[in-house]
Formats: structure tokens, sequence, C-alpha cells
DNA sequence: CGTGTCGTTGAGGCCTGTCAACCTACGTGG
DNA sequence: CCACGTAGGTTGACAGGCCTCAACGACACG
């Protein structure tokens, strides 16, 4: 049974069906009807900013593997990371859909997505456990933002850094990529920066602190964490 | 038939309905079942913090007149609003469903909630056009919040409290509760501290440069838009 | 008239941004 | 093999924005 599961989570969709299962309860029909969905296949490079899927038909995008994730260009030109896109995660819809003209999506290291018609997700999205788990994932998605301005609004730098690192620690092990969350994190200095609305020189203080107090391990472009609970106190905030 | 829609729109849901119609079409059926739920009305005093509706059964709170946010405290015991709630706007499910354990409703001006039991409301919500609009409008939220990651990562003290006051007017006026975007907001000075994550001392000074630039007017605990554009420019966001 | 709430104003200090320089690692091409 | 360029990280000096502390004013209310 459970490796009746293991077998539908490997495939293309795999990550996907992870998360959503994370939400609700899904039928074996479900898991069946997203593994076996139409799909292309888009690589993305490193850097490249989406601000419009000119794609026909119309598709979901679902990246499968890389990093990516939204943001907002400020108009001083400054960008705004407001939420990272791991493998697994929705890139233009449900919890992902970016605010209409705004928001575009970056993507932070060599990425695939794959892209589903829109009518062929709408078929497979069309079942109540679906249903149920897709309202859930946003549900917790629009929770999750909130709680990321609360870190934004009332951390200071060293306490925005934590958030950041335990946040995104806690979101890849929970999906399984990463094996622990003393993992080595997929992020850039200037990432951190762009996502905790910090500038890069002060991130890196900020990780040579982390450092200093045993919370943060690794060196150079390594950033791995060494005390989760520790790290969840420098957040600040009770959960992470 | 316009007539009709006003009907309907009056009661003491009508700013519910009217708030879900603006992310989805609704039946005749719809907005019946909707004005004719079985509720109870409970009153709050300013300043309560609500951290679980112990209210048996469970019960959807939406709330009918006054002014509410999300918040969560953090460890410093300082608050950071995450979520300002309106009349018409839900307190404890869908778009605004609290972060577990962790944020809590707090009451900004004396309010009145109606509370719709669980089992009530799943009927309700359970036509396909209520699911559409109600789907919609989480995804909406959840981009919401997002934009407001971007004001406070991105924004000087200027910029975030200018956008806090454009969305509060924009999403006030689009609600039919503020005639034109210039009229008082009920907000504090405090109030728009703890949700710009800024101090009062400075948001007063903030709001005295505001008025300098002709972009607030009002003195006093009033504060009015002056200048919309002016201030969506100052919010430092294409958008609002 | 006392009390409490909220807004206003000033002085001073800390946190974070800015600017700039340098360093390491890595790849490329002569 | 070495010169060179690029990307990313590290470090220091300095300035400015925002916080803190404190006092005072305006106003409502019992």
């Amino acid at each position: 049974m459970l490796q009746l599961h293991t077998v539908h989570e490997v495939g293309l969709f795999g990550l996907l069906i992870a998360k959503i299962r994370m939400h609700g309860e899904l039928t074996e029909r479900d898991v069946i009807a997203i593994r076996d969905a139409p799909y292309s296949l888009v690589d993305y490079q490193r850097n490249h900013r989406i601000t419009n899927f000119r794609k026909v038909p119309r598709s979901v995008h679902v990246l499968t593997s890389g990093l990516a994730c939204l943001s907002i260009v400020a108009s001083d030109g400054r960008r705004q990371i407001t939420r990272l896109l791991l493998p697994g995660d929705f890139c233009n819809a449900f919890d992902a859909q970016p605010l209409a003209s705004l928001e575009g999506i970056d993507i932070l290291v060599p990425s695939r997505m794959a892209a589903i018609p829109d009518n062929a997700f709408r078929q497979i999205s069309g079942s109540v456990s679906m249903q149920h788990a897709l309202f859930a994932m946003v549900i917790d998605a629009a929770a999750s933002a909130r709680s990321v301005i609360a870190s934004l609004g009332r951390g200071d730098a060293r306490g925005r850094v934590a958030f950041l690192l335990c946040d995104l620690a806690q979101r890849m092990t929970a999906r399984g990529l990463l094996s622990t969350p003393g993992d080595p994190l997929p992020l850039r200095q200037d990432h951190i920066a762009d996502a905790t609305g910090l500038t890069s020189v002060h991130v890196n203080r900020m990780l040579a602190q982390l450092r200093q107090e045993g919370l943060v391990s690794g060196g150079g472009t390594i950033v791995q964490i060494a005390d989760v609970t520790g790290l969840r106190v420098a957040a600040g905030l009770q959960h992470c």
C-alpha cells in the first residue's frame, strides 16, 4: 500500500502530488489523473524573468526542478521576492497566481517547468477531493504570506533572515527536497536579500553573525542550518 | 432588475454578497441562500482580542459592522497587523483563515459579527458558482498579501503608509464603505503603525509630511486621502 | 476637575543602507 | 600555463532613516 503511494509519487508530478496531499486526501483516481496529465516541458535559464506565459493553449505551469520565485519590482528598480517557488509548486495559478501586471516570475536557478493545458487541468481538478485540497492549499498560501508580513513588519534584519531560512527549510523538508533541515539551501545571498527586503551586504553580515552564534553553518556560497530550534527563536515568531 | 439586486444587497449580508460577487458570478439562488442563512449576532468591544471562537456549533464569522484585523504578536510583544477586516469580510475562514495558534483577531473599533453555523454555510457554499467565487476570492487574498509583502520589504516609511492608505481606500470604496476615496478612513495612527511595521511616532511624522505634500488631508484623528494618484505614486508600486 | 486616550514635537542613538575596495573561485582564451 | 574577466562573497567607513524616550497639548468623559 505504502509501496503503491511511493510508486505514484516518483513520476514527474510526484512532488506536485505530494504537495497537494499535504492539504487534503486525494483519491487513487485523482493521483492517476495527475500522473497521466498531458504536458510539455520548458527549460528556463537563470535570471530569466517571465511576465507572461505566451503559451498556446494556455497552461498551468508546474515547476519540476530548479528554483523560482514570484517577485514585484518597485519603482526604484529593486526587486522584492514575494514567494519562493519550489519543485512541485504551481507557477502561474492557484496559490501562486501572479498579481496581474505587477508580479513576475523570476528563475533563480536553471529550472524546468511542465505546462499542463488549462482545460486538461480543469478536468483533473474537477473532482470533489481535488477541489477541497486545492482550496485548502490556497488558504494555506494566504496564511503563509501573512506570516511573512509579520516577519518583515516586526523583525529586525537578523530575525528576517532567520525566518526565511526556517520557512524555506521547513517547506523543502516537508516535500522531501531536503533530507534534513541541515542540508545546504539553494540560496545565494542576494536571493536572501531580495526576499527579506535587505541589501546583500547586510545579509552577509547577518549570516556571519548567525554563524558565530552557531545557528547557521557553511561558508562561501553554502548556507546550512545548524540549529533549527535556535533559528526559530531568532525568527521571533513562535512558529515557522 | 437593478432594483432587485439592490434589495438583495441591503440586508445584513449585503456587503458579504457584494464582496463575493467581486470574484465571480452568483446565481439568484446563491444570493437568496446567503440572505436567508441562519445566524446569531455577537458584539465585540474595542481592543478585544479573539484567539479562538468557542462557539457551538462551530461557525463562520462575518463582520457586519466596525473594523477588525488579523494580527500576529511577535515575541517582543509588538503586534503586526497582517490583514484588515472590513464589514463583509470573513473573520475566521476562507480568505481570512487565521494561521493556527499564531494569528488572532483584534477588534479595532466596536464591531458586530454574524456567526453562521458551519454546516449551514457548507450547504450555501456548495454550489458551483459559489465554489468558483470563493476560490477566486482566496486566490486574490493571497495575491493581495504578497503586494503587502512588497510594500513592507521595499518601501520606506512614507511609501508604506501611502500604500496602506491607498489599499484600504480602494477596498472600502469597492465595497461601498466610502462614497469617495477622499472620505475619512477609520484608522488611528497606532493602527497604521501596527499595519506598516512602524512606530506610531514615526507614522505621525509621515502623515505630517504627506499632508504637507498635499497627498493627505484631515487633522487630528481624521485621515483623508487628498490625492489618490499622488499617493499611489508615493506607495512606490505601480498598482495599489 | 481629574483621568485617560490620542496626537504632536524634540533630542539622541542605533540599525541598516550606500559606497567602495578587495578576495576567492571558476571558466575562457591565448 | 598564465592572463583575464566575471560572479559572488567579505569587510570597512560613513550617512541617514527610523526607533526610543520624554514631555506636552487637545479633547472627551465621568
